[in-house]
DNA sequence: CGCTTTATTTAGAATAATTCTTGATAAAGG
DNA sequence: CCTTTATCAAGAATTATTCTAAATAAAGCG
């Protein structure tokens, strides 16, 4: 019943670097990809200690900094709010909820760049973008849609 | 010699707000249009102690969440890096170089969106976007290409 | 198989940016 | 003036994250 690791090609990749894919990195990798929810190194450690009784914060930070270094999961920033993290390896943006707190993967749209929207000036190198939108996901716009109703819609976008 | 203030109608707009434009307040905005940098809290402090020594840290933090919540400067981030105030309010984005650690604004080209090249699920509402790259400034970028003469360019983007 | 090396884990201490607290100061409004 | 409310300043507190050091474990090798 429980599953094993879904990190099929991984170990050869992180072996690459003369790491090791021990249980505990497998656990915290497979433990983003069971509840792909964006959750931060506390919640992470708050979840694989579920499985695994005896891990430490410390080293759920340790293997979140290892998998992110192997490019296996992103790390997720918004303000200065705790670092969150993703096993969506496709470019995306995300969209930070005001109301319930819920980060939502926001897909690039096919064919597209972010140099099609942003005038980068000429020479520059880009190695990393990281893009993030905050205001209401569908559920919470809807249900203040719902509340609102009889009021402008205005003071929605207020 | 020393110029008055850059924040010509401003006071209003503080005051509707039931605050004040103070003497503190007026000298971080100034100092933030005088070197328009992105500097952190801590940078700002070490300027605006230049005009006024005796202006404590927590009061320029102060300061500077009110210019923010009026609207007047932005509040900048990257990974989680301290926090950068920009008084560019144009929408734009952030290059962070990886080598020299400046920070460049990046226009929007004109009559683009951001959805034109992230597809927001429906009902969406976005209140607050913030766009950044990481990686060479034109003039790092440059120098490094003049360094690696010889090369083949496959490794700047390395 | 033992031995050595190197990576990893862990607990707790340390760090650093930011926020909070409290008392003093000062401007505003009647 | 006098009261109210906003602001400032100094330092304490908070908090996410990183660092340190010792213990553990896997890998490589003779």
């Amino acid at each position: 019943m429980k599953p094993q690791s879904e990190s099929p090609n991984y170990d050869a990749t992180i072996a690459g670097r003369g790491l090791r894919m021990t249980d505990q990195r497998r656990a915290v990798y497979d433990t983003l990809m069971g509840q792909r929810d964006h959750p931060t190194a506390v919640e992470v450690f708050m979840r694989v200690k579920g499985r695994m009784p005896s891990i430490s914060l410390a080293t759920v930070y340790n293997c979140l900094e290892t998998l992110v270094e192997c490019g296996f999961v992103r790390h997720v920033h918004h303000d200065r709010e705790p670092s969150r993290y993703c096993p969506n390896l496709e470019e995306h943006a995300h969209l930070f909820c005001e109301s319930c707190g819920a980060v939502t993967d926001v897909p690039l749209r096919a064919e597209r760049t972010l140099e099609d929207v942003w005038e980068m000036p000429r020479d520059t190198i880009v190695l990393k973008r990281e893009v993030s939108f905050r205001g209401f996901c569908p559920e919470c716009a809807a249900r203040k849609q719902a509340e609102g109703e009889g009021d402008t819609a205005s003071n929605l976008k207020q």
